[in-house]
DNA sequence: ACTGTGTAGATGCGCGTGCAACGTTCTAAG
DNA sequence: CTTAGAACGTTGCACGCGCATCTACACAGT
């Protein structure tokens, strides 16, 4: 089960290389379809979802820019950008934090909150119909054996 | 063990929720990873690479733009501009199409190959590095199985 | 208090991307 | 032959992103 001792090791096998562009293609197209989904229905990019979803599980609604950026993925000025335009239509605000004068809140409005849960349902079918719903239960076992392997950071 | 239904037919479990995170995050970071390691060894951007791997595995290394477009997961005029720039870089050149007058060919360079040829060394060991020495042989085989379901199209 | 180092966000800039529109060429119907 | 429609690739445009830089503030040591 567990000899690949030397075969891994060296080099890669034209089946490994293959699996992983595979496994490129299937994120992209996954990411794609999610995003074009929600778009279109809802007006609203995958990133601004994701921006949206993490402020609604955060205590009292807010996160500090900073921390927002680690978890969406983007880099700080991006995440300033982002937050621009969630602000100017009006899905978010920001506040100042009191303990320290350099810091902001980004914050969930009511309006946010609201284009969330228009929002939910779609990105819910979406990641569905696109990944959890093509795999049984064992095999989404499986799947988070692996990402915890591969990416044992914490959350 | 498939004793699912119910569960993933109706609503999402927050377990799922959060292997679509995940899964989403593992393949932000496996990507970027990689495409850094490029960019700062070989000043070669994923994309990039991608094009000359797949001209370089064509007959004649050798592609109609069309459908490198397709497999390199990039809109045509996305294409069109990496082209212009691999061009530019001497690694790729234009050559038009005998047969229809409309279609052109992207054909890899000797300095392409050669700089393919440079940067695969580094592709490899990301790949390997972020992604295929950290799963055991069961498991490599376990994510084909899924990615042939999650993926069913030709490649 | 003062100075130096580090951190939180914002901004200028360049780059890469997709969409819509365009010109060119192929193909089929009349 | 002519003409309508589709296909191939390019271009104008706007947008979102990251990097480098900047300002404001925090916190340590003196």
């Amino acid at each position: 089960m567990t000899l690949t001792a030397g075969e891994s090791r060296e080099s890669i096998s034209s089946e490994q290389l293959a699996l992983w562009r595979m496994l490129q293609r299937a994120q992209v197209r996954i990411t794609r379809a999610l995003e074009a989904d929600l778009l279109l229905r809802h007006d609203l990019a995958l990133a601004s979802y994701d921006v949206l979803l993490h402020l609604s599980e955060a205590p009292d609604r807010r996160l500090r820019m900073n921390d927002l950026a680690d978890r969406v993925l983007l880099s700080r000025s991006g995440l300033t950008r982002l937050i621009d335009r969630l602000q100017r239509d009006g899905l978010v605000e920001r506040e100042a934090c009191a303990s320290d004068a350099r810091g902001l809140f980004a914050v969930l409005t009511e309006a946010g909150a609201g284009r969330l849960a228009e929002a939910t349902p779609t990105y819910l079918r979406g990641i569905r119909a696109q990944f959890l719903d093509v795999l049984d239960a064992g095999e989404l076992r499986q799947c988070a054996a692996m990402l915890n392997k591969l990416f044992p950071d914490p959350c």
